[in-house]
DNA sequence: CTTGCATATGTCACTTTTCGACATATGTGA
DNA sequence: TCACATATGTCGAAAAGTGACATATGCAAG
């Protein structure tokens, strides 16, 4: 039990907003969400494709494989409607468990200050 | 996958908030998260008081049974100083994976005015 | 006194998830 | 040929999730 709970709890939800933007790949994802967490979220390939696999299977996202303007084979994923929806039900879930943390954490601070 | 594994990720941390601001029991715990949440979260017996034995397995909190005014037996539990100390971290990891979110899916909407 | 409910803590058993380590393949440049 | 970034994936053992069940008590109503 680390921080990895907090990671996996999230990931779907934030596979989702990434892919709201655009379609992506695993390779890509897993960069992507590292920069924008400023390194705080770093995830294993056996975290993301598993999790990739049964969003998939649960028609959350559909996957189309293509070759890449490097000429590389990539399997591109892209939200399908049941995945936007469930998108719309996370976020609002999600600002549910962040106003409870907030309550109970205090609000966050603005950039790093000694807690 | 349902709004479960948010709701267990975020376990640890709000339990160790609870305990910050004095000592609980188990059913009192569920009470609180139900009301702190405005209902959002509620937990059962099997998620709550298996976090609770492994949460003192690991140190972050003690307990004493000690008869409540009411006259009836109960578990008190205390943060320690390691979950204290795991608290403080916790809160940097919780702010970092809001910070992600919030980039990803937009700042959060004014859910409650008051607070 | 018995029935029912809120209080109070917990386990059982089955399923799902986690994640370090490993496997495989290709394009590029030294 | 070698190393490395890119790219996707599985294996397996351990951990976690959870609906249903188990147990006990104080108290009030019937």
């Amino acid at each position: 039990m680390s921080s990895k709970d907090l990671v996996a709890a999230s990931a779907k939800t934030i596979i989702l907003s990434l892919l709201l933007t655009g379609e992506s790949y695993g390779y890509q994802i897993i960069k992507r969400v590292r920069r924008v967490s400023g390194g705080a979220l770093e995830w294993s390939n056996a975290v993301l494709y598993p999790v990739l696999h049964r969003m998939e299977r649960d028609g959350l996202i559909r996957s189309e494989w293509r070759m890449s303007p490097e000429n590389r084979m990539r399997k591109y994923y892209a939200l399908t409607e049941r995945g936007a929806a469930e998108l719309a039900e996370d976020k609002v879930r999600w600002h549910g468990v962040q106003a409870a943390l907030r309550k109970l954490l205090g609000p966050a601070p603005a950039a790093n200050g000694a807690e």
